[in-house]
DNA sequence: CTGTTAGCGCCTTCAA
DNA sequence: TTGAAGGCGCTAACAG
């Protein structure tokens, strides 16, 4: 099948290729006479012309493609987001190029060059760590680049992020406002700005209050279910009266830790109470199912989104980051059996369309 | 910041830019002297070059770019197929362009024009959906196109999908070995193969053993847990002897079937026993944990990217389809409590990394 | 309004 | 082993 080009549909309609192209583009159509318009159109039509955006991309400069990194296509948590710009780029007549850095630096490198190689208009990094600061300063002398879920402090990138400071803050609010005055937290990798961020909310609010913050030496290597149980299992192990709530920095982290409770014989949430945070799907159905801190992500995503095309028409935007409020979601892991969450309590994070196959 | 092209480079190197190209070309570099070839890299490597992949694209007539069409970039299932899609691109230069069809074939229709203007190499479409067949054909004279976990019948594409029958199959083995004999399903829509594949091999299986399949007129207008919920209402409020034991064709139906028993105040398993499909984080969670099919999603998504790359090298396939066996995951929803389920159950559907934000 | 001309950045003949 | 020339398919600038 020999590929039809312009030419073709400018020959069998009888006119010039940049008239024929013209004619095509609905941004130029005006330039041309209706009647003429029309013959192109109905000779591409004929022959079946599908348009070529590389060779127009070429020439244009622009390629109408935006670039998306995630850390893990795998985490629940990203979906909503990449759905989020996915949904805002459609119509704009963007499409998006997604890579996984799989919070490896040495990656992020590689897919930031690939990158840029094909060159997309702009890049989403939702991934980003502390060590991808070199990679990412250096794509972004070629490219816009906008981070979303994860910043990086003093990067100077224009980052759309959730507050989770705010997150912390709320956590510990709802602890306060239950009577817990022994109260710990299981925290996440220090060197992912999220979890730096809500351990610090959750903090200075207790302190804010007088009230000290229970902690175990470390953090999690990985925010995983086991590291959630290995982590509650130390606090529980450590000498003094336990704690009796627990705000484990997300919701997998905060499945461990029910199952360290009741490997020991401990009631949730009588003898602690549990916090945690993404409200992924399966908060709703643990038991007791989980109170959570709940994000935004598909919002997010679409913020992230039209950053990203602004910095493309305009490349002058001055640092433009925004940090999007969380939600606490509150279940029996906190409230206990007697009183009944609210009813939408299990409704999907984004609320939108959601098919299962 | 002025863009350096490649003649940039082959002028700072003093040779000339055919040379320079096949200098940085792997392929080529051996028709280029050892030293010409240290000089040019050096040239480049200075300036800071970064090959135009659209350029190259453009000559070679080929952009190493792959499009993958899903249904619902939020269907949890659907990640793990675009994770091992991405990891078997990844180290062959490839990358992938995602879109999402929303079981609208005007989208799917449009989305793979726009992967046609974009010249990908190839496209892998999981979200296929009686409807979509002509769009699909259409496309598939210009590029090559395979389906994944959903196929249709008769339109002659490749397609890896998941044996959704012998899922099904599973599923009544299984009834038929706890001896159940009262036995019924919750259909999800049939106008997607998966769903009907999985309703022919459960009803087949029971036949063989002749034990009638008890189904209720409708199948769910989507495959989600108020479906789910309504459909085992309706299942119960029919006349004679309720059933013992129900097959939900996904977990999110399973779980509203769930709801529906509870706010009748009937015991799973011990009044009726019940299986989910898909194997989605929350089964390990739910109240009782529920049993049901794991499918290989990760390994799906690496086949389908394999065919895909060999369509694109040989262009001369025939039809390879491929069909992946699923497994069983016993839990208490048919087990009762007084079982211990295997300790590994709640383990993620691919084994692979599972990060956490 | 339409045609002409000149590339976008790269790669692949072909000839030296 | 290298250079010269031409063109992938399209579009922007400039004439007419």
């Amino acid at each position: 099948m020999p590929k039809v080009t312009l030419k073709d549909v400018a020959a069998r309609a009888g006119v010039h290729t940049s008239t024929a192209s013209r004619a095509l583009d609905p941004d130029k159509g005006s330039l041309v006479r209706e009647d003429t318009v029309e013959r192109v159109r109905a000779a591409a039509r004929e022959l079946g012309y599908q348009g070529d955006a590389i060779a127009s991309g070429l020439r244009r400069g622009r390629t109408n493609t935006l670039g998306i990194v995630v850390a893990d296509l795998g985490n629940p948590f990203i979906a909503p987001v990449v759905r989020g710009i996915e949904n805002h780029l459609e119509g704009r007549g963007l499409m998006a190029l997604i890579a996984e850095s799989r919070d490896d630096p040495d990656r992020m490198n590689r897919v930031l060059n690939n990158l840029a190689a094909r060159r997309v208009d702009a890049v989403i990094v939702t991934g980003a760590r502390n060590g991808d600061e070199r990679a990412l300063c250096r794509a972004q002398q070629q490219i816009p680049i906008v981070l979303a879920v994860r910043y990086l402090p003093d990067s100077g990138i224009p980052a759309i992020t959730h507050d989770d400071e705010r997150g912390g803050q709320l956590a510990a609010d709802h602890f306060l406002a239950h009577g817990h005055r022994r109260i710990a937290q299981l925290c996440g990798p220090h060197d992912i700005s999220s979890f730096r961020e809500r351990a610090a909310g959750f903090r200075r609010r207790l302190e804010e209050h007088d009230v000290p913050t229970i902690e175990v030496d470390e953090t999690a290597q990985r925010p995983m279910l086991e590291e959630g149980r290995r982590l509650m299992e130390l606090l529980l192990a450590r000498h003094g009266e336990p704690p009796s709530a627990v705000f484990a920095h997300n919701d997998l982290m905060a499945v461990g830790a029910l199952e360290a409770l009741a490997s020991r014989g401990r009631a949730c949430p009588d003898d602690v109470a549990i916090i945690g945070y993404n409200d992924t799907t399966m908060t709703a159905f643990t038991h007791p199912p989980l109170t959570t801190i709940r994000l935004p992500g598909y919002e997010l995503g679409r913020m992230a989104a039209d950053t990203a095309v602004m910095l493309i028409d305009d490349r002058e935007q001055p640092g433009t980051s925004l940090s999007l409020p969380p939600v606490l979601v509150a279940r029996h892991s906190t409230l206990g059996w007697s009183t009944t969450p609210r009813a939408d309590d299990r409704r999907a994070q984004d609320g939108a369309a959601d098919r299962r196959r």
